[in-house]
DNA sequence: GATTAGTGCAACCACAGAGTTGCATTAATC
DNA sequence: GATTAATGCAACTCTGTGGTTGCACTAATC
């Protein structure tokens, strides 16, 4: 679990469409073509786009009669948001130190 | 400050050359001459990244003598990592209500 | 059983961008 | 001043992918 590389979930999030999507999700769950009813895509593109987020664990899907509903999954937003602050955090120490350095020569 | 749209940032993290060039980096500041010799891609390529890194914050540069040296900026990194834990954490929380609505029914 | 709303799959187009090579330019160094 | 090491700029290739259209399939609904 959580077990994601952090790069293809980067790049999942690095695409407006897809935010859109995201959004769009975070105020119901939802199919694809409920979503191209209110985006201004294609039923088949949203659907490609949903698959991205599927890998990288940014959404789920559960069968609903004949159709396939989307939720956002928050928990991987998280938990990608503690990754990328633990490094931020490690990189300014890092910084910091140098800096310490060379003000002492 | 720290006014950058998010999604640009991570269209940036969402590439594995520019993560090495940051973790390059994070070991100290370099020029794009410097990193293209630990790197393997050409230093014009690096180049490109770097200004991609710059445009949303990640990186600055200083002139020392007749070459540009790059600083990777963990603060960019941090302020980005709590946007997201923000939006997940509101998404959990909906999410969260949902359920419990569907399950009083 | 016919219709209809939803998904799945495939081919295709167009553009962005990651990477390259080549040359011009600038600033240290001898 | 000549050389050298760095950056800057431009053109080009090639792959990835966001988007489309078109059709086949499946499962509710009438």
């Amino acid at each position: 679990m959580t077990s994601t590389t952090l790069v293809p979930v980067f790049a999942a999030l690095g695409d407006e469409t897809r935010w859109s999507i995201l959004v769009a999700l975070g105020e119901g769950d939802a199919s694809a073509s409920a979503l191209a009813g209110r985006l201004p895509v294609t039923r088949q593109a949203i659907a490609k786009h949903l698959a991205v987020l599927q890998d990288v664990g940014l959404v789920e899907s559960v069968r609903v009669g004949r159709e396939l509903r989307y939720r956002v999954l928050g928990a991987q937003l998280s938990e990608t948001a503690r990754r990328l602050d633990r490094i931020g955090a490690e990189w300014d120490r890092r910084l910091a130190a140098i800096k310490r350095i060379a003000e002492e020569l």
